[in-house]
DNA sequence: GAGTGGTCTAGACCACATT
DNA sequence: ATGTGGTCTAGACCACTCA
C-alpha cells in the first residue's frame, strides 16, 4: 500500500503549497538547489531540478540565473473585449486603439503584408480549391513593448488585389470597411478556440515564458449570404490576456450591459 | 557568435520537425533512450531524456512504459458551441443532451450539491458581502466515461434554499428555468476565458496528460435589470475541446447561420 | 527474462550577474 | 571571486509489461 511518493514531487508539492497560501509572495524567492537539497535529505541535485521543472512547466515559477528561482508575477490581463458585432462589424485594424483607450499602455504594432499559398487550415474556412493564393496581413501587436498577441489575417487573394487592403500598415477605415466597399460586407463570423501549448517559432515570437499556454482564436466572417470572406489566426499567449465575451438576450439593452468590471487581476 | 545549441535542444528539435513533417505520425513510436543516445554521441541517459521531456511538455508526445515513447494522438474534439442566446438562454444541465445529439458518444455526469463559502472568484462576481453562502452544483462530466470538462456553478445560498436547484441530480427543465420560476430571469452573460496550466487537482479529476493546458471559463449570469444570479466556472481540458462562439449582426438570420462544419479536426 | 522508462546518486565544467 | 543555475556524464536500482 505505501507507493512512498518520490522526492522530487514532495519538493514541487511543498513549494507549490507555499506558493498557494502566499508564505512564497508573488516575485518571492525560492530556496536555492543547494537548500532545497539539504531539507530534502541527502539527495542528489537533478532531483530537486526535476522537482522545480514540474512548478516551471506549470508556470508557476521562473528561474532566473544567477540568482535563484522566483515565483513567477502575473503581469496586468489585457483587457480583450468582444466587439458588439449586433452594431457594428468587428474592425480587426483600429484594436489597438480601443486597447489604448481601456488601458493606460500604449499600443503598437508592426504589420507585414504577403501574397502565400494557403494553409490547409485557411483553404478549408475560406472553401478555396488548390491553386488559389490568398493575401496576408501579419500583425504582432504590442503594449508598452511588450508583445501580446499575434494577428494573421487571410483572404482570397482575387478579392484584395490592388484593394487597400494590401497597404502594408494601418487601415485607418478598418479592414473591415475596405471589404465592405468591394461588396462583401460582413455580417456574421464563426468562432473557435483552441488551447494548446506554444510552438516554439511562438515562443520566440511572443517571448513567452515556460509553462504558458496559448489559445489559437480562429475567426472566420461571413456575408449575408453564407460566403466566407476572411480568415483571421490569433495567437493569445495565456499568461497576459482574458477573452471576454457577451451574452445578451435583447440586443436593444446592449447599452446597459456590465463590460468588463473586475480590473486587472482575476 | 556561435552559441553551439545544446544536446538535448538538438534532440527535442529534430523530433519535433520529424512529428510535424508527418515522418513520426500520431500514435508513433519514437525511438527509445537508448538509441537516441546512440544517434547523438555518447551523450548520457539524462540529456536525451531532457530533450524528451521538453516534447512531453509541449503535449506532443507521451511515455508509456515499458513500452516506449508515441506521438500523441488528439482524441477527437468535443463541439461545444455557444447557445443562442437570443432564443433562449443558456440551459446548462441539458447540455450532455445538446452534445449527445451532435455526437455518437455517450455523455453521463456526476453531480455533488452542497453549501459552501464563496471563493473571492464568485464572491467578487456576485456581489457578494462576507458572511452570505452559496450553493454549489459540482459537476464532472463524462464522454464515452472519458472525462471531458468540470462545471461548477454557484448561486446565493438566499436565492435557491429549498428549490429544484438543491437537487443532486439532473434538472431536466434546466437550471435557469428553476431561477427563472424564482423571479431571476436570464437576460444576459458576461464570460471571462482564461488560459493556464492545471492544477494538480484538475490532473487528478480530469486525468490530463502532461502538457495537457485548460481553458477556464467563468461565466456569470444576469437578470435584465443588471442582478448577478450565478456563475459558473467550467474547467476545459485543451487537448478534447474546441470553444465555439457564433456571432451575427441580424438575430433574425440565426437560422441561416454556419455551424461548426470541421469535423473532429482543426 | 528482457527491455522499457521512472527515480536517484555523485560528481563535472560552464556562463553569467553581482559583489 | 563567489555563487547561481545550465548542461552533461556515467553509472545505479526499481516497476512494469510483454513475449
Amino acid at each position: 500500500m505505501k507507493p512512498t511518493t518520490p522526492i522530487y514531487q514532495r519538493v514541487a508539492d511543498d513549494l507549490r503549497a507555499r506558493i498557494a497560501d502566499g508564505t512564497l509572495p508573488p516575485g518571492g524567492k525560492l530556496p536555492t538547489e543547494a537548500e532545497l537539497r539539504e531539507t530534502y535529505g541527502t539527495s542528489s541535485r537533478s532531483t530537486v531540478r526535476q522537482g522545480l521543472a514540474l512548478l516551471i512547466n506549470e508556470g508557476l515559477i521562473v528561474a532566473r540565473r544567477p540568482q535563484g528561482y522566483f515565483v513567477r508575477e502575473m503581469r496586468p490581463k489585457v483587457y480583450r473585449p468582444q466587439q458588439d458585432f449586433r452594431r457594428k462589424p468587428p474592425e480587426v485594424d483600429i484594436y489597438t486603439h480601443l486597447i489604448a483607450s481601456e488601458d493606460g499602455r500604449k499600443p503598437s504594432q508592426e504589420i507585414e503584408v504577403s501574397i502565400v499559398q494557403p494553409s490547409t487550415v485557411v483553404k478549408k474556412r475560406l472553401g478555396l480549391t488548390d491553386n488559389q493564393f490568398v493575401a496576408t496581413r501579419r500583425r504582432t501587436r504590442f503594449l508598452d513593448r511588450e508583445a501580446y498577441d499575434l494577428n494573421d489575417s487571410y483572404v482570397p487573394l482575387s478579392l484584395v488585389q490592388n484593394s487597400d487592403w494590401m497597404i502594408p500598415g494601418d487601415v485607418p477605415r478598418g479592414t473591415n470597411t475596405v471589404l465592405a466597399e468591394l461588396g462583401k460586407e460582413i455580417m456574421g463570423a464563426l468562432d473557435e478556440i483552441y488551447i494548446r501549448m506554444p510552438t516554439p517559432e511562438e515562443v520566440r515570437r511572443l517571448q513567452l515564458g515556460p509553462g504558458t499556454p496559448v489559445a489559437e482564436h480562429i475567426a472566420t466572417t461571413y456575408t449575408a449570404d453564407d460566403d466566407p470572406v476572411q480568415v483571421t489566426i490569433n495567437i493569445v499567449p495565456g499568461d497576459r490576456n482574458v477573452i471576454v465575451y457577451e451574452r445578451i438576450k435583447n440586443p436593444e439593452d446592449f447599452e446597459a450591459r456590465p463590460r468588463y468590471p473586475w480590473g486587472t487581476e482575476k
